[in-house]
Formats: C-alpha cells, sequence, structure tokens
DNA sequence: GAGTGGTCTAGACCACCAA
DNA sequence: TGGTGGTCTAGACCACTCC
C-alpha cells in the first residue's frame, strides 16, 4: 500500500525483474495475481502491464499456460511516417512542392499486383517535394477513381495529393513496405544525383473496406534515414 | 444491452464513425460517457479503446479539451524484425552460418558517434547468413566490452552473435535506423552482386540502463523488403 | 472552478488450454 | 476439468487544462 503507481510503473518494474536476470528466457513468470501481490497493486494494473510488454514481443502469455520470457524476442520497430510538408517544416527547412504530371491512365502490371486485378484506369500524379528548393521526395502515386472519383475535379498543381487525400479520403487500413532502388536516369535528374545512386524507396497504400485508394511510392533523396521510435 | 462486445469491437466500431464520415478530420468526438452509453458499454471500455486508437494516431485526447480527429494523420508502420535464422526458415529456405572475422579493435568515428564517445576496445564480428547457400545478410556487428566482457569467450564461428547476445544479453532500449548503400566492392562479392548494386541497410543499437550492448549494422542481399503490419 | 480524460480497484464472469 | 489469462463493470479518485 502506498505505492504511488500507475500500469507503466508496474510494466517498467516487471521489465526491470526479467533484464536483472531474475528470469531468464524461457522462464515463467509469477501468475498476475502473485506479481499484484508483490508490486501492492490490482491484478488489472499488472494485467494492463503485461498487455503492453506482450505487444512489445518481450514476453508470451497462454491461458492456463502462465507468463513466460520468450527465447526469440521479436524487434518490434514503430516508425512514425509524417505528412511530408511537417517532415520538411520540422527539419528547419522551407517546403516546397512542384507537380510534374497528371494523367488518367490504365495501370502497369507492377501497380496492378499491390491492388487486384481487376481496376478501371486510375489517376496518376507525380510530383516532387522539396526542402529549401532542394528535391526532397520524388512521389509516384495512383489513385483509384473507383474510391475517389472526385479526385478528377482536383487541381494538383498547388495542392499535394497527399493533402487532399488526407482531408478527404479516411482509410481503414495501411499496408507500408521500404528497400533500396538505384535512381536510373529519370529519378537521377530529378533528384540531382547520379543513376547509379542507392535510394531508398518506400511505397504505401491505403484501404477503405478492402477497395483500394491509393499506391503512393515515394523515393527519397540520397542520404536519407528512416528512424524508429526507441521502444 | 445484450450486444457481445470486447474493446476491440468497441474500438472499431468507433473507426468506422469516424471513417464512415461522421467524424471527418479536425471535429470534436462526444465524451467517452456518452460514447459508452450509444454502444451499450462501460467507460473503462470506451477508455481501452480510445487509448488504442490515439496510438495509432488517428485521434488526439486531451482532458478537458475532449476527443478529437488529427486533421495530421501520422502513419505509424509497425515493422517486425525477427531473428534471422528464424526468418530464412520461415521462407522455406535452409539456413546458413558463416564467419568472416573477430577481432578486438578500436572502433571508427562513425560507430562511436552511434554510441558515445568514451568507449573502451570493442569486439568486431563480421558475418554472412545464408540462405540455401545463397548469401541472404551481411552482418557487421560491434560489441561493447564494457557491458558484455564474456563475449570474449565465446566461439562464434558456429553460433552466431545474434543467438549468443538474445539468450545471454537482455536489453531495455533499441535504436533502428534504415537506409540504403551501394554495395561497393566488398559487400558486392561478398553477397555476389555488382558494387554499384543499392542495398537496403538496418542498423540496430540495442542498450541496457543508458549504455549501449551493441551495434549491428545489416547489409540485406538485392531485392530485401521490409514490409509492414497493416494498422 | 469545472469538465474531461487517465487510472486504480475489487469482483465477476468468460475463454482457452495444459495437466 | 481446473487454473490461468482476458475482459467487463461500476465506482472512485486524480490530473490536466480549458473556460
Amino acid at each position: 500500500m502506498s505505492e504511488r503507481s500507475n500500469w507503466r510503473e508496474i510494466r517498467d518494474e516487471i521489465h526491470r525483474m526479467i533484464v536483472s536476470g531474475r528470469f531468464r528466457p524461457g522462464d515463467k513468470l509469477p501468475r498476475d495475481v502473485d506479481i499484484a501481490a508483490e508490486l501492492h497493486c490490482g491484478r488489472s494494473t499488472v494485467q494492463r502491464a503485461m498487455q503492453d510488454l506482450a505487444e512489445r514481443g518481450l514476453i508470451e502469455r497462454r491461458r492456463k499456460g502462465g507468463t513466460s520470457v520468450r527465447l526469440d524476442p521479436v524487434t518490434r520497430a514503430k516508425l512514425e511516417i509524417p505528412d511530408t510538408r511537417k517532415e520538411v517544416e520540422s527539419r528547419g527547412f522551407r517546403y516546397g512542392y512542384q507537380l510534374i504530371d497528371v494523367e488518367r491512365k490504365d495501370p502497369p502490371e507492377t501497380v496492378k499486383s499491390r491492388l487486384g486485378r481487376d481496376l478501371a484506369p486510375m489517376l496518376r500524379v507525380q510530383a516532387l517535394h522539396l526542402a529549401n528548393a532542394n528535391a526532397y521526395m520524388l512521389e509516384d502515386r495512383w489513385i483509384n477513381l473507383e474510391t475517389a472519383p472526385d479526385a478528377l475535379e482536383v487541381d494538383f498543381s498547388h495542392t499535394s495529393a497527399n493533402e487532399w487525400l488526407i482531408a478527404n479520403k479516411s482509410y481503414d487500413a495501411v499496408d507500408m513496405r521500404f528497400y533500396a532502388e538505384n535512381a536510373g536516369r529519370w529519378r537521377g535528374e530529378l533528384l540531382n544525383t547520379p543513376p547509379e545512386m542507392a535510394l531508398l524507396v518506400l511505397e504505401r497504400t491505403t484501404w477503405i473496406e478492402k477497395r483500394p485508394i491509393t499506391l503512393v511510392k515515394v523515393s527519397t533523396a540520397p542520404g536519407y534515414q528512416l528512424i524508429s521510435h526507441s521502444g
């Protein structure tokens, strides 16, 4: 009694028990009730703490089987992908946007394979994001005119497709993937870098009720890094 | 009453309210109590659901200020970085491991800048991970002999440093970063790819009580992709 | 100062699954 | 089938911050 505690402190206390070596990978932890007694708190508080540790991949919980320290702790990295404008401005640069091209077009196979085969013609929007007038990201976006028909009426020369979509098209699922690609001539010229330069590429697809809204492939300027939130 | 519901269903129901357009970005949601009444559940259940939605960056909550739909929904990607052996085997390949070099050495500036300036000599372990005898990942690892002095006594020719560390050195914090780099001659030969090839590189540092344990830089074979868990 | 979210607790019941 | 985690609830109190 009389301990000042919220569930995060309880979580950290349990974490410390593990890290300190009192419980090693594969070991079983006491029942929630006993942990609660030891730390002078209610079982629900322990439950909330354990739920968080399980979500982070540190422990494994099974009904009747109890709680144990994972043998193969999966590292879970949390990445925050902010709006590009905000990202540029938060780094102290002036944000710029430059439309390259908008066209109504049948998507290539690579796009269809991500979104599903039966797609009507889509809207393709290519644009450049700038930081202090330097190329920062090249955006190659496909918008599904079935879920977002009103995209046809938007003028993307001054509003970025991303900002319009955020304000007007809610989604209920996102897929992301990250990989490396050589710039090539086309992107090299736009990003002001040699064609053999390695670029970090992000692909993001958003969905509403299992139907795709938009697929965007973002090629970042050389040196770009994604940094995970420490867990 | 009589609804079958857990907090995840309540969360999805609230999510649906937002996605359906009933509440738009910037709008204020009703108080937890009112949502609870509308969905026939207790306030704590709504609270748990809201906490999850806030964690995902969809809503913003402030005491007295109420709950509102975020104007700038941050995309949060969750990545799972499994143990390399497990990853290779789960793709149906045979896992192989090949030690390249172990040496006790003073780390270069690039390493010191990640870990802090005042470091004793460290142990550097370089190794190759194979999938069906093909190069899969090249690992360049630095182990801090202050937090892991017993690493000196380990034979890394058959046990990978990663597996030893997981079993013997708990950590309480992780940093990760992802970027693209050209292979270069050295890595090109080891990964069996031209030197100009773009590679996805992962860097991971683990810490115990603010002191570094190990920094590992993993260069993945061409075509490697990181795929996020759908949110 | 008052209204909102954040958390704790005790007790209850359910769901799963190892013994 | 018994023991463990998973969840819900009502009520209480605290912490923050807008008015």
